[in-house]
DNA sequence: TGAGCATATAACTATATCGTTATATTGTCA
DNA sequence: TGACAATATAACGATATAGTTATATGCTCA
C-alpha cells in the first residue's frame, strides 16, 4: 500500500474513532433519520450532531435527503458495520486473554 | 452495542487512525522486526517509533520479545489487515463514485 | 410577509495527539 | 568495570479535534 493510500485509510479510521459518530451510525442503522431525531437518540446538541453528520457525509458514510425543512440522513456505506464487527471480535479476544491472566 | 463497547471500539479505531502506525503494522506484516529496523523502514525517529509501538502494544495489536538489548516486535492481531482491506474496498468505491461525477 | 421551526455555520475554549530533543535505562562486551 | 549500543521515557511546542454558545440560513404556513 502506498503512502497516499495509507493516509486515506488512516483518515477513514479517524472518522470512526469517535464514540458519538459511532453512536450516530448505529442509530442510522435502524433507518433514515432527521437531524433532530439523531440528536435526541444520541443525547447531544444539534450543532454538534450537525457537524459530525457533515464529517460522516464527507467521508461517504452517510447520505442526506432534504424534505421541506427537515434533512434526513441515512447510511451510505455498509462497510462500517463490517468493520465494527471485526473490531468487536478482536476486542473480545483481547479482553478475554487479559482476563485469563488473572485466572 | 452499549456505550462502553462503543467507546472501546472507537479507541481501537483511534489507534489505527495514524499513518505512521499503519506503516509500522504494514512493515511488521513481513515478520518480526527490531525497533531500529522499524525506525528505518518507516523513516521516522527512534523515540517516535518507540512511542507508537507502545500504543500498538497496549491495544494488543503487536507483541514484543527481548533478545539481548534489542527488542523485536511482531503482529499480535491479524484483524488489522482485515480491517484495512475492508476500508480499501470501501474507499475504492467512494472515489470511483466521485470520479464518475465528472464523467 | 413575517413568525417559527429545522439545520448549518462561526467563533471560541479545552483537551488530546504528534513529533522533536534531551535524557534515562538496560544490556553487551572489551 | 566502563564505554557503547538499543530502547524507553520525559518534557515541550505545535496542531488538530470535540463540544459549547451564538447566529445565520432556509423552508413552511398562517
Amino acid at each position: 500500500m502506498s503512502a497516499d493510500a495509507v493516509s486515506l485509510v488512516a483518515a477513514r479510521f479517524r472518522v470512526l474513532a469517535q464514540p458519538l459518530r459511532l453512536q450516530i451510525l448505529q442509530h442510522l442503522e435502524d433507518g433514515e433519520s432527521s437531524v433532530t431525531a439523531v440528536t435526541n437518540a444520541v443525547n447531544s446538541t444539534q450543532p454538534n450532531v450537525s457537524k459530525h453528520l457533515k464529517i460522516l457525509q464527507d467521508e461517504g458514510l452517510v447520505a442526506k435527503r432534504q424534505e421541506g425543512n427537515t434533512v434526513y440522513y441515512k447510511i451510505a456505506d455498509q462497510s462500517v458495520f463490517e468493520l465494527c464487527e471485526v473490531v468487536c471480535g478482536s476486542l473480545k479476544v483481547k479482553f478475554s486473554e487479559r482476563s485469563a491472566i488473572f485466572g
